[in-house]
DNA sequence: ATACTTAGTGTAAAAAAGACACTATACAAA
DNA sequence: TTTGTATAGTGTCTTTTTTACACTAAGTAT
């Protein structure tokens, strides 16, 4: 512990630690069944019982820019860099830090607890199998939680989640982003079942496939998936050509 | 000037400038012709020529949270409380302030010019008419000036002047917050005129119309225009409960 | 063999969007 | 006072999109 508090004070002498602006991250993720978010908890005890639970997040270097930041922090909790990462927005109340919990924590991590941090949150995407969760000066400890079981965070991050949610529901709708939560080959199902695990309602089965194949954004393989006890279904992956552009614009309405 | 410097200091002391963080507010405005966006310039002196402009802004003090510092801007400016603003999100490159120019505009409103600040920023819909134009701390002069002729504004000004103009163009396609720009009473024609202008694009009046209508949160007045070299048209304004209403849940697709 | 589970497919009805043209009424200009 | 000009206000038809809905296919498990 005083060990990563060194190593921190360190770095911050060589880089320019910004003692006033920290970057947090919601990071979601797909298990197939339902959405998940990536939190950290406190210190190394895993005594999961009392310790709450805080979106990974990290004061900014004064050389990099903010959305530099969050790939960083991504990129030291996972492993990954360049996957797909959106600014939130900035939450400052000079009363976010509340609890006393909060405070004690603060003091465990910063050289200033008193100070006044603004945080600007970012959410992203990425395919949970896909991810390693690593041990990082500001996570010793990482795991996956059913959004829905998340009824509590340290500081105002539980406002953040909220935000971020409503965020990735409405950006769903204008764009395809659903499938940064899915692996290369996935199937129409899985896509499906993502749908309705984010917007949290049941869609039609033959409306979804057909909506969703007039993007003309997907190409058949001729895989198939094995060893499930039903009809196997071809896998599919991205025209990336197409997948691009309408990343970029955007369509009008992909509402259900 | 240094009379203006001296009594912000003299602020700091008292209140606490925080001199980390910024908020920019992109304010619209609508002429009922096209969208204007209230820029100020540095100094007194007007001498149009050369003289950079940028949106207006100020660092944040430390017992005050976003909004009610971006409001706090705002209401310098125009005397308004309360109007419609919405957050668009953090900028915050290191190299955000580029030119000599830029650099000297710092140094003359600024304890620390050098530091590193990040800006909050934020867009506003209101009346034009509606507001007259006050000399505050950080704006010794503001005006209107059309969206289409902005081709250039100070610092990273720019950049959070399109991102906002995006952001305002996505939200009228799901909420109803055109109207913030329109006074009290207004026509239908002229609602119609400002979707064309905000979205660039001629709009058929009769789907325009019919559409709109069907939202349902329009009551149409007795009152007629005067004066008007054409057959006058009826006010309308809200029906408060269902815009309201509206205003929150949003619709799903309300494009054109 | 049978049960279970998900894959994969089409159609008809309802709703929404898009294209399109004329009359009405005020003021201005001649 | 006539004529011009500018915007208000209105309905229908066609095309597209959305919605609701049920069965067969192909694998595993028992």
């Amino acid at each position: 512990m005083e060990e990563i508090r060194k190593r921190r004070d360190e770095m911050m002498m060589k880089r320019g630690l910004n003692p006033h602006i920290s970057i947090d991250c919601v990071i979601f993720g797909f298990d197939f069944e339902q959405l998940n978010v990536l939190v950290i908890r406190r210190g190394v005890d895993k005594s999961k019982k009392k310790s709450r639970m805080a979106l990974p997040g990290d004061l900014i270097y004064d050389d990099e820019n903010l959305d530099e930041a969050a790939d960083r922090i991504l990129n030291e909790l996972t492993g990954l860099k360049g996957v797909f990462l959106e600014q939130v927005g900035a939450f400052g109340d000079p009363d976010r830090i509340k609890t006393d919990d909060d405070q004690e924590w603060l003091r465990s991590i910063r050289k200033k607890p008193e100070a006044r941090v603004v945080t600007v949150a970012y959410y992203s995407l990425l395919p949970m199998d896909n991810c390693k969760l690593l041990a990082s000066s500001f996570a010793l400890s990482a795991e996956w939680k059913p959004l829905k079981e998340i009824n509590e965070l340290a500081f105002d991050h539980l406002d953040i989640l909220k935000d971020s949610y409503s965020k990735l529901r409405a950006k769903l709708a204008t764009h395809p982003i659903g499938f940064n939560l899915l692996p290369e080959k996935f199937t129409l199902g899985q896509l499906h079942k993502l749908y309705e695990a984010i917007l949290e309602k049941d869609i039609d089965k033959r409306n979804f496939r057909r909506k969703i194949l007039k993007l003309d954004i997907l190409t058949q393989l001729e895989e198939k998936q094995t060893g499930v006890a039903h009809k196997p279904s071809r896998f599919v992956k991205f025209n990336e050509k197409n997948y691009k552009k309408l990343s970029e614009t955007g369509f009008d309405n992909f509402s259900f």
